[in-house]
DNA sequence: CTCGTGACGGTAT
DNA sequence: TATACCGCCACGA
């Protein structure tokens, strides 16, 4: 099922994240059909335009936690645009996967 | 063509 | 149960 390149594959499935939920790298990878290979989703999403369209900021990793550094300016976005879809963070700047984790 | 790096995950201790 | 280390593929220069 490789239309064309491997990203897309990767693509298509956070454009399924519907809005209020996460999922993980690993999720992503494992339903794009790359089990294990979540370093390539997230090479993916940086490779990602800012006009694509794609809801990256729903990605985060296993921790349950964004990916980018605290202080980073990406991080305070991120947060920003899943508080606005409804999603949690508690005090350790974590999401409440068990509340909030995209199920098949 | 070759090398290094990356928005991470899993397993072992 | 928590923390640390390593490995994986693809892309860009």
């Amino acid at each position: 099922m490789d239309q064309g390149s491997t990203y897309k594959q990767i693509y298509e499935i956070v454009k399924q994240i519907p809005s209020g939920k996460v999922a993980t790298y690993g999720q992503i990878a494992r339903i794009a059909g790359f089990p294990g290979h979540a370093r390539l989703v997230g090479y993916a999403m940086h490779s990602l335009p800012n006009n694509s369209g794609i809801p990256w900021h729903r990605v985060i990793n296993a921790k349950g936690q964004i990916s980018f550094p605290k202080d980073s300016v990406e991080n305070a976005l991120q947060r920003s645009m899943l508080e606005a879809e409804g999603v949690v963070f508690n005090l350790n700047n974590s999401v409440s996967l068990k509340r909030f984790q995209w199920r098949i």
